[in-house]
DNA sequence: CTGAAATTTGAGACTGATTCTCAACAAAGA
DNA sequence: TCTTTGTTGAGAATCAGTCTCAAATTTCAG
């Protein structure tokens, strides 16, 4: 179990705000640990009820949130209308490519942004908590595929990879 | 009317797609124009109708994702969960600063940020067709007026500028 | 200027993600 | 084990944004 770092600190988390450490809670954690890849909420649960555990929509939304809080795990839209969550592992903060053709997210990493941020925040007084970088476009395969045709949002979201 | 030159540009634009110039149109170009601020739909509809404009939801909705695709207005969520429209003047492409707390907006520009960008988007063969970087925290004000309690999400957005 | 043809509009129904409600249920601790 | 209190589940509610379709408007040929 590799996990069991982040599975501490989530616990630890839920004890000193007095929240329970509920079933559903866990098995929760488990599934979105298992998950290597962007998810959204219906998928998760989705992905739960085939594993035969019983959870509700509802808590699988309310207890997200918790996780977010905690810091596991990052929120955000890619792109879509819904809110895609991932695990956060190590701790690096990376940002993402996302393909407006097929959805693929691609993560990078680049200190140099992330320095010239702070430099910006501190220029105008900023207190950052958190930042999102987001750059849409077509990636390798769909701009061979493509005629260079791309009205503005002409495509949208959600389809599968061609 | 310092605007002509958009103006212009988004008749332009309708014509040579078989578009059709329409009061709805001009008066939502008129109103987007005249709004030195990131707005939402709703709040233009009503600026609309404070005006004695008549002009429907639906309208304002297809018709701001009309000047999305001309290039003259960006369509952002900033913090919130509606889309925020802004109108692009010269076309200087900025980012943004979003206060979590009053909601307070603050452009920037980082051509080293964007530098970067594009090299990322070499090294991974991506053809980028637009970005969005969002940096939430503080703002000047409120980082002073506020204890350092904040639990992530616990103040709604959309509270004015205190 | 006039009428036909075709695009747009408006009102309200609809959608789909997310949140809320509240009674039944399950942790925690004595 | 019993009590207290936070949590869950089912479905209703919400809310931004989209869709439908008849009525209205724009275009343009005559």
């Amino acid at each position: 179990m590799p996990d069991t770092r982040e599975r501490d600190r989530f616990l630890q988390f839920l004890r000193t705000r007095g929240l329970r450490v509920t079933q559903e809670r866990l098995a929760l954690f488990d599934e979105i640990f298992a998950q290597h890849k962007h998810i959204d909420a219906e998928e998760l649960l989705a992905a739960m009820k085939t594993r035969g555990l019983k959870i509700s929509r509802a808590t699988v939304y309310r207890n997200l949130d918790l996780l977010v809080d905690c810091g596991l795990v990052r929120k955000q839209r890619l792109g879509r209308d819904r809110f895609l969550y991932e695990h956060v592992h190590g701790g690096q903060h990376h940002d993402h490519l996302v393909c407006t053709v097929c959805g693929r997210v691609v993560e990078f990493v680049s200190p140099g942004i992330v320095a010239l941020q702070a430099e910006i925040c501190r220029a105008h007084g900023f207190q950052a908590s958190r930042h999102t970088l987001q750059i849409s476009g077509l990636c390798n395969d769909c701009a061979g595929a493509q005629p260079v045709l791309q009205s503005v949002g002409a495509v949208k979201e959600g389809a599968a990879r061609v």
